[in-house]
RNA sequence: GGUGAGGUGGCAGAGCGGUUAUGCGUGGGCCUGCAGAGCCUAUACAAGGGGGUUCGACUCCCUCCCUCACCUCCA
């Protein structure tokens, strides 16, 4: 059954607005700088988007995500510099390593991922198009957007054009014929450049998400994100730029996601308080990084904190527990309870999904599903039949949320099985120092033994470094 | 200075004008040969300060204080 409704948070109307189901959703996310490796941050605002697009598609609805690599940048060309490299090796490198992380968290690929310079001719005709209409000029520097030209500039950001210019914390450039104008095309004459009407250069920051975005998902689409801190300027300029080239509205919502902090502050390069992606990854692994970014809504901060990580691998492994009960589960027993109970946490897992997308209440409706299966399996009242019922809907909740637990092979549960045959006998005989051996020789394989009353379960649990 | 978001119990974190959020932690217990895991149970005068509106406010209004973000590149 397709979703009903999805209500979202618009930026841009500052209130909740209902997006159209019963078509296809588009969606741009305005993707990483591909000079330096990715951090904790980047992975919440991407992790938020992909089960957004997860819990959609797990609806039946279809969405064409698309998220993109700025790989021409001033920091790419600095760093270039510093290495004795070219930008675009770096941006190659960067690529790989976003590719090798973000598959690691279990990040599904998006619809496509374009490249803002394998778009300079979209981005040209479409500067080419705001010139033509006077509402960019050729200047010294480069090409600019005139922000007087366009009478909603700072709707998007709620600033007041005056006041920007008041504030401003930037050097005033005399090249400009207002200190506001941004960059659509940068002049200059060393690598990478592309030839352009004006001359050579390359593009500024901006005009690739409105070129690539426009290219592939109209010239309104549904949901365009990003982090809060892109909110000015740079999607205030994609509305700018966009809008004046279309002459109609832009995205239908801004979805901006919080910033990761760390004691309370930003996490950023420039602050140097980055946690990257591949370290947290090899303390943790994807599932309890993914908890962790969805714990709170998508719309506030988060404190990034070891203790926070840590109180996620105790839930995690309360999944597992619940995950391995329920595949060992034999027999039958009467299910209207559970079913009750399955069908309330699902209900409530969608309600909070659809509802500006509140993650932390699906989690909570999640995890009273997890409780509740544990409760039963400690009484031994889990069976094949209860199994057969909760599972899709259980494995259904992993699906949107990205979490996943390892597979394991028919022989391996043979043969684990065989152990612990083999150590029940010995308990049986009271050799227990012999079944504790036996047991130590399993938990080395990575499977812990559960003793209920009658029987032996056992789960396979994920290795995590920093579980102590 | 401007703009925006927010201040909830030891910690994390929702909703809601009147009913227990929830989880983690902590205390006790059950289970077990032991251990782990799990379960049960208890536990929190919770709402930044001060005013108001209301029969009733954590939830609405005003005010003060504080925090964060953006106003430069930033997910």
């Amino acid at each position: 059954m397709k979703l009903a409704k999805l209500k979202i948070f618009d930026t841009l109307s500052n209130s909740e607005k209902e997006l159209d189901t019963s078509k296809k959703i588009r969606i741009y996310l305005c993707g990483v700088t591909v000079y330096d490796e990715a951090h904790i941050g980047h992975a919440r605002t991407i992790i938020v988007f992909d089960v957004l697009r997860r819990f959609l598609e797990s609806k039946k609805n279809t969405v064409e995500f698309i998220q993109n690599f700025t790989d021409v940048d001033d920091k790419i060309i600095e760093r270039a510099k510093k290495e004795g490299a070219t930008a675009y090796d770096i941006s190659v490198r960067y690529i790989e390593e976003y590719f090798r992380d973000f598959d690691a968290l279990n990040v599904k690929r998006a619809t496509r991922y374009p490249q803002a310079t394998e778009h300079i001719k979209d981005m040209i005709s479409l500067i080419e198009s705001l010139v033509k209409k006077k509402i960019a000029y050729v200047s010294k520097n480069g090409v600019y957007f005139a922000v007087s030209k366009f009478a909603d500039y700072g709707k998007l950001s709620k600033k007041k054009i005056d006041e920007l210019i008041s504030g401003s914390r930037v050097d005033i450039d005399e090249t400009k014929n207002d200190p506001l104008d941004f960059a659509l095309w940068k002049f200059s004459d060393e690598a990478p450049l592309w030839d352009s009407p004006w001359g050579k250069g390359r593009p500024g920051w901006h005009i690739e998400c409105s070129a690539m975005s426009i290219k592939y998902l109209g010239e309104n689409f549904e949901i365009h994100g990003g982090g809060r801190d892109l909110i000015f300027p740079h999607h205030e300029n994609e509305i700018a730029q966009s809008e004046s080239f279309t002459s109609k509205p832009f995205a239908k919502i801004w979805m901006h996601v919080g910033m990761v902090t760390i004691n309370g502050e930003k996490m950023s390069k420039s602050l140097g308080n980055i946690r990257s992606v591949q370290h947290v990854l090899q303390g943790y692994g994807p599932n309890i990084i993914r908890l962790f970014c969805l714990s709170g809504h998508y719309s506030k901060p988060i404190d990034y904190s070891e203790d926070l990580l840590k109180e996620n691998i105790i839930k995690w492994r309360q999944v597992e527990t619940c995950y391995y009960e329920l595949l060992l589960a034999e027999g039958k027993n009467e299910t209207n309870t559970i079913q009750e109970i399955i069908s309330q946490c699902k209900t409530e897992f969608d309600v909070a999904l659809s509802n500006d997308f509140n993650t932390s209440l699906a989690l909570t409706a999640f995890f009273k599903l997890v409780k509740e299966l544990n409760r039963l399996a400690a009484d031994e009242l889990l069976s094949k039949s209860i199994a057969d019922i909760v599972l899709p809907e259980l494995e259904r909740m992993f699906l949107v949320l990205g979490l996943v637990i390892p597979k394991i092979t028919k022989d391996e549960i043979d043969s684990i099985n065989e152990l612990i045959k083999k150590r029940e006998s010995l308990r049986q005989q009271k050799k227990y120092q012999d079944a504790d051996k036996l047991r130590e020789q399993i938990a080395k394989s990575g499977i812990e033994l559960i003793d209920h009353k009658n029987r032996t379960a056992w789960m396979k649990k994920e290795k995590i470094a920093s579980d102590t």
